[in-house]
DNA sequence: TACCCGGAAGAGGT
DNA sequence: CACCTCTTCCGGGT
């Protein structure tokens, strides 16, 4: 049975045409690189009955036997790039398994995409409308968020945004070097670029040494609904800032300081694009009244949304994001890793048990942690908004970059057909990839992948996600291979950046050239539907990049079944291999983005913590609720419970759905829009959050996930 | 048979 | 050390 989820989960919007929508790319951004397959890399097989218990000792060395050899040496197979990945972006290209090392370097330099896939994927709307090919006037927008990426071969600085050179020519570039005036002149401009509600200038009576030393949730109490974005706009300068005694942070290496700041602002440029996209959707639908659809999808066109499951639930929006706005405007920012923390973020974890004890979740106090997610949306957005601003411009010529490079590569790719295997690749813009082009594995070419590497530094830069944030600097392919790589250089996210499998799907869906089409295609991608064509090299793919040399489609296939839970995948029922996305890019970006923040956070606060006590005090702070709390260290409070609920366990989710198909669902979709306002509940699926089940009771759940699935709970 | 489902235990990374 | 995201196995269903 698979339920799927809720019935009315789905909704979606769907832009209006569809393309823009999931086009964008993989979602994050990583690129990932595949390398070549270790030599041996089994498919499969191993399977030892050993339930698990042996497994366990299996690992690594072969040791058991039948396991296999996992990863007889930690092959170093893939890489994936770096974070940068998260965003930027960009595009992977494949390289062949023999070109790997070189081309690697290669192609490091210059990545193909102009942008970051990121940018569409964060920004579908506006990119939609670049992506459409007119370059959408509302598109332009998009550049900032997405950021990396825009600048192909010169190195963007930071692709983000670049503020600089949008400010008052009065101004200094280093904002440590303003004068009180240099403020109040930086303040108005953020007014009126960003459309801020109006700052008090007299709460920012100082110099700009002292701005810049005013934190996040300074900025965020000096400017309610504001902050985040004053913040946002002051710490690119920062980061640009040539001078200074501070280093200046290159954007693929930023220092520390930097590089957090950066991640979380990355967060907030999701939110905030989100945020945007739903204000542009707002109007629209005010002008042009509840149409419903939007029609063209002009920019803001709110096309793309994948709306979870509930279909009431999304607010998305166009935006996808859910009520971030709305919550926005009273929202309190907290800082953004605050409303992170509350926010939850999606996690697989296991199944829930525990019920929560909010029993509602959603309806009742899903406040916080949503509110707070939905500030730190908001937040986020307005910042976004204002990149975007900045970069549309460079977002649109990237655009057009790419789409000429791509037009080139096309002669490359094969589709899928079979064959083809290809491999081509392209080497032009792609960069060399070297693709592999290879021979012939089984099913499908089954060449390795590679993909490359985004161009870099831009993303690292800042915001790139989470990800970025770390940047490897370095090469990235050269770099580890996911696993590895954790740890020290980038990490960044390692948890993204493809090692996530559906955000290696989407950069697989996404890419450009088509070239994994003949493993997964899109069946639909208005409506997230794919089919995975060639599962047992998928799984193969997958299994290099994750270096599980055993991985096979049904090992695969379990993960992917985890993201039932969490509304990021459905099956299609009656299709095989066809599964569905249920959220769209941006949220899926949202998730993968608080996520990696949460992850950071809480190791941070279990240092913390640890150090302190964790108690009392630590319940007071993550909760507003309050309430639970319970394993400190845990999730979240909170969130956790809000989460749960959301997620409420697999069955939860699942609902007996129904056909799924897009269609259906796309209609459903459009109305998304609409929802938005009431929504704030439902949420629950919706964002995301938390994957993770915890084992929380099932009960709690959100009202909507438990009728929903009533049934399923039985099992 | 092949796929699909989800529980359970554990690995590995952060 | 806790958490996250799978990975590995498995029994059961379609």
């Amino acid at each position: 049975m698979n339920n799927d989820m809720p019935v009315s989960a789905f909704n979606r919007v769907n832009g209006s045409n569809g393309s823009s929508l999931w086009t964008p790319t993989s979602a994050s951004s990583v690129p990932f690189i595949l390398a070549p397959p270790p030599a041996g890399t089994a498919s499969h097989g191993h399977h030892q009955h050993n339930n698990n218990s042996a497994t366990s000792t299996t690992t690594n060395n072969g040791t058991s036997t039948g396991s296999p050899m996992k990863v007889p040496v930690k092959p170093p197979p893939l890489k994936s790039l770096a974070p940068l990945s998260g965003y930027g972006g960009g595009q992977t290209v494949p390289l062949s398994p023999s070109g790997l090392a070189a081309s690697m370097a290669d192609r490091l330099p210059h990545l193909t995409l102009p942008f970051s896939p990121d940018i569409l994927w964060r920004y579908p709307t506006q990119f939609s409308a670049l992506t459409s090919s007119s370059p959408a006037p509302g598109a332009a927008n998009a550049s900032s968020a997405g950021h990396h990426h825009s600048h192909h071969s010169q190195q963007p600085s930071s692709p983000h945004l670049d503020v600089k050179p949008h400010l008052p020519g009065a101004l200094g570039p280093d904002p440590r070097t303003w004068a009180r005036e240099d403020v109040v002149t930086f303040l108005r401009w953020c007014e009126r670029e960003f459309d801020l509600p109006g700052l008090d200038l007299d709460k920012f009576q100082m110099n700009g040494k002292a701005l810049c030393l005013l934190n996040k949730s300074d900025i965020a109490e000096r400017a309610p609904g504001s902050g985040d974005v004053v913040h946002n706009a002051l710490q690119l300068l920062l980061r640009d800032a040539p001078y200074t005694g501070r280093v200046p942070s290159s954007p693929l290496t930023p220092h520390p300081h930097t590089a957090h700041q950066q991640h979380l602002l990355s967060h907030a440029l999701a939110a905030a694009a989100a945020h945007q996209q739903q204000q542009q959707q707002q109007q629209q639908q005010q002008n042009s009244s509840s149409s419903g659809s939007n029609s063209s999808g002009n920019n803001g066109g709110g096309s793309h949304l994948l709306s979870p499951p509930n279909s009431a639930r999304t607010p998305t929006s166009a935006s996808g994001w859910p009520s971030a706005n709305q919550l926005f405007s009273s929202a309190d920012f907290h800082s953004l890793g605050h409303l992170i923390q509350q926010t939850n973020s999606v996690t697989l974890s296991p199944a829930p048990s525990v019920s929560d004890g909010s029993g509602n979740s959603q309806g009742g106090s899903p406040s916080h942690a949503e509110q707070s997610a939905a500030a730190a949306a908001a937040a986020a957005a307005m910042a976004a908004q204002a990149h975007i601003n900045f970069y549309t411009q460079a977002l649109a010529q990237a655009h057009n970059q790419a789409q000429a490079a791509a037009a080139n590569n096309a002669h490359h790719h094969h589709h899928h057909q079979a064959g083809s295997n290809s491999g081509s690749q392209s080497d032009s813009e792609e960069n060399d990839s070297v693709q592999d082009n290879s021979p012939a594995r089984s099913p499908a070419p089954s060449t390795p992948i590679h993909l490359v590497p985004p161009p870099m530094s831009p993303l690292a830069t800042t915001f790139g996600s989470a990800a970025s944030s770390k940047t490897l600097d370095k090469d990235p392919l050269s770099t580890t291979p996911l696993s590895d790589r954790g740890g020290g250089g980038d990490g960044l996210d390692s948890g993204s950046n493809g090692r996530l499998l559906w955000d290696f799907l989407q950069q697989l869906l996404n890419d450009p050239s088509q070239r994994y089409s003949h493993y997964i295609a899109w069946k639909n991608r208005e409506t997230g539907v794919f089919k995975i064509t060639d599962p047992a090299g998928l799984a193969r793919l997958w299994g290099i990049q994750k270096n599980h040399p055993s991985m096979n489609y049904d090992k695969m296939s379990r993960a992917l079944r985890y993201y039932y839970r969490v509304n990021i995948l459905r099956k299609v029922q009656g299709e095989r291999h066809c599964y569905q996305f249920l959220r769209n890019p941006i949220e899926l970006k949202s998730i993968k983005n608080i996520s990696l923040l949460r992850h950071q956070m809480a190791a941070a606060a279990a240092a913390a913590a640890t150090t302190t006590t964790t108690s009392s005090s630590a319940t007071t702070a993550t909760g507003s609720s309050g309430s639970s709390s319970t394993a400190s260290s845990g999730k979240m409070a909170d969130s956790t419970d809000a989460s749960l609920e959301r997620y409420s366990p697999s069955s939860s989710c699942n609902a007996p759905d129904q056909d799924f198909d897009a269609e259906p669902r796309m209609s459903g979709f459009a109305n998304n829009n609409n929802n938005i306002e009431q929504d704030a509940d439902d949420n629950d699926c919706e964002m995301p959050t938390d994957l993770s089940m915890e084992r929380r009771g099932l009960n709690g759940t959100n009202p909507y996930l438990t009728t929903i699935k009533t049934e399923n709970m039985a099992s």
